[in-house]
DNA sequence: CTAAACCCTGTAGTAACTACAGAGTCAAGC
DNA sequence: GCTTGACTCTGTAGTTACTACAGGGTTTAG
């Protein structure tokens, strides 16, 4: 099967299969005659891994070090959980980062009058230097 | 004061400052004779106002929209309300999406036996290629 | 046989910085 | 007077994970 075709049975840009290529989590497929890449079932299977693995957040380092353990066939169940942790933590970290904010936010924005008039709390506040 | 002290009191980086005023943020400074930046307490305030503002998450589009109004005079509380409320919901969603993640991915990571045999049901689901 | 649909490579753009390289400026100490 | 070190300058390239062309070549349907 050809790019186009791949590209939509994986549910991904032909644009991006040519990035993963280049990034080596993809291998370099045969070609046709007139220069086309040809792909099977296989890499059809190895992209849509690469696709869910990215949906899941883990990064492209991520993922060439899961292939690594898939294509050495050394790799453990440990491993894997490893780095899935590891990821969970940092994922984690992002909520209470991002919820930190909210509240912030969205007390300062309560503050506001909604008036049409040049004073706001939240303006304020970002002009204060002091930080909690 | 010289960008040194400016990026000391205003806890950020030399660059960051640079690439502040080349991204039209901060007006370009007056320069000494030797072709140094000079700052005034004005500026301070206004880089604080910057870092703060990045801190709570708006992106550089967002402060220069605020900066704008602040400028002009011609902000309202209600044009800055705005703006913030359609920032917690940006960062509500982002919340929500990172909240399924992590379901998702601790869920497969219990499942783990831990073991180092080359059985893993994470590696097992991300080769699947249905999808909830 | 030609026009549409597909594919190719290579480069540049995205966000918000960070990190140099290679050069110039300035103040203090000897 | 000179040197050394700390500071600053501009400009460019790197980061992440793609996306969007430009300017070509190939294949296929009518």
């Amino acid at each position: 099967m050809k790019i186009g075709k791949l590209a939509a049975r994986a549910q991904c840009k032909i644009e991006t299969i040519r990035y993963y290529e280049k990034a080596g989590l993809l291998p370099e497929p045969q070609r046709s005659e007139g220069g086309y890449r040809e792909y099977s079932e296989n890499q059809l299977k190895r992209l849509v891994f690469i696709r869910r693995s990215r949906e899941l957040g883990f990064t492209i380092e991520d993922i060439r070090t899961l292939l690594e353990l898939v294509d050495g066939k050394t790799y453990s169940c440990a491993d894997v959980q490893r780095i899935a942790e590891r990821h969970v933590t940092d994922i984690r970290r992002k909520i209470a980062d991002l919820a930190k904010l909210e509240t912030n936010l969205s007390t300062l924005a309560a503050q506001c009058s909604g008036d049409s008039v040049p004073e706001c709390p939240i303006i304020d506040s970002l002009f204060e230097s002091a930080k909690d």
